[in-house]
DNA sequence: CGGAATAACTTGATGCATCAAGTTCTTCTC
DNA sequence: GAGAAGAACTTGATGCATCAAGTTATTCCG
């Protein structure tokens, strides 16, 4: 807690930042209205469902879920509960192996994400991918990895 | 609801969207942490007090606010109840204009932001500002703003 | 080999966001 | 100038995120 005048933003900072800012109050909600609307999902429900499509068992652990998704365990822990009510996924502990537990993709979960996934990708490329130029989302990827090992230091090694 | 093949997203296209993600999900997170364990502020009520603060006569139209700060109008009301409860800022109505609605940021709300921003400001450059290139915090606005235009069109004429 | 620390979750309470519906003025149209 | 349409919020219900605390194996250590 130091008196001095601390070290404001430029205004091309400034101006980077509000539209950052803006960024991340608008498209996570951009994103949840279209997957809500056409398959009853949330953008972080989708995310489980799809991380655990892409395996060949369809199965992972709940922490290897969480880091992912970026998401804490419990955040997650609570999605996956909503998620197995509804039949799309199941839990298994893992026996003889601490609480560690695998979530497994079930048929009906499987043919959810089958069925959201074209409309999510044409609404990420609409919205990002085809708006932007390959260099600018070049430039998001490395801002993003940035800016995500400052907010957690050595998440990744 | 056609039944083509969608574009899929490339290896390279993926891996910028996975990391932008990864972006909007944590990085609300640790500014709203930073400002919550210092100033017991959301980063979203800071915006409203700091754009506030910003005008001469510390008075702003609930509309204005709620475009200044990329907010729902039902979304910025619900927040100015609870800081107008804190005594952070009052509500007026202006007579003869239906039903417009000024924020007025009180001494008390004044205080507040001055006591939050170095902080935040601190935050916001260790993260990001800091972190990144020039050139990169100056890809981020124009992909920020691209993306923006996409989500609703048309909102700046 | 026993007790403490650790890992991997789960749970419950609280609070914020969102959506739909309700209010209250003003302005436009005939 | 009356009634309809629209603008600018407000409100209440619902649901999701977060935080702190609780569980339940397992491993480490003396």
């Amino acid at each position: 807690m130091t008196t001095e005048e601390p070290r404001w933003l430029s205004d091309d900072e400034l101006a980077g930042w509000m539209a950052a800012a803006a960024l991340l109050i608008k498209l996570p909600g951009a994103l949840d209205a279209q997957l809500q609307s056409e398959q009853g999902l949330t953008f972080f429900e989708y995310m489980v469902l799809a991380v655990l499509s892409e395996r060949d068992d369809r199965t992972l652990q709940m922490s290897d879920i969480a880091a992912a998704t970026s998401s804490s365990l419990s955040r997650l822990s609570h999605v996956v509960k909503r998620l197995e009510a509804q039949g799309l996924l199941r839990r298994e502990r893992i026996p003889g192996a601490g609480r560690r537990t695998n979530a497994v993709l079930t048929d009906a979960g499987w043919v959810k994400v089958v069925a959201a996934a074209p409309g999510h990708v044409a609404r990420v490329r609409h919205l990002l991918v085809d708006a932007v130029a390959a260099d600018d989302l070049a430039a998001l990827r490395r801002i993003s990895e940035t800016v995500i090992e400052r907010i957690d230091p050595g998440r990744s090694c």
